[in-house]
DNA sequence: GGGCTGACGTGGC
DNA sequence: CGCCACGCCAGCC
């Protein structure tokens, strides 16, 4: 099911258990590709999530909810930081997410 | 099979 | 806070 997630991770393999991940981040919250992947159960495929991400269906999923691990935006994504703002997130002068303050944090 | 790329991460300065 | 080097590994040529 979910515990046997192992060997040859593949851009198929990871793609709906990052999209089951990232459909259920709280609006006006963000994750990290690191994170993302830990959950996917593959904590040294944070490129791999990027990957998944790039061809990511935007629109139907709030791909704009994640962010690298500090807080950096997504490049060749110029709505994202529109997209996150809309939703309340304060980015930070340097164009930022302040993962102290919107980083999800499971209950 | 070999080498470069990249929506990443961490550590050092 | 910023930049850089290094480690990481699937994907693509």
């Amino acid at each position: 099911m979910l515990s046997t997630e192992n060997s040859t991770p593949s851009e198929d393999s990871l793609r709906e258990v990052v999209y089951e991940i990232v459909a259920q981040i709280p609006q006006g919250r963000v994750l990290t590709y690191g994170a993302i992947a830990r959950l996917a159960g593959y904590p040294n495929h944070s490129r791999l999530v990027g990957r998944v991400m790039r061809g990511a269906p935007d629109g139907q999923l709030p791909c704009h909810r994640v962010v690298s691990a500090s807080g950096r935006l997504a490049p060749h994504y110029p709505a994202q930081a529109t997209l996150l703002e809309a939703e309340g997130v304060i980015l930070s002068p340097t164009g930022k997410v302040p993962l102290k303050t919107y980083l999800w944090q499971i209950d």
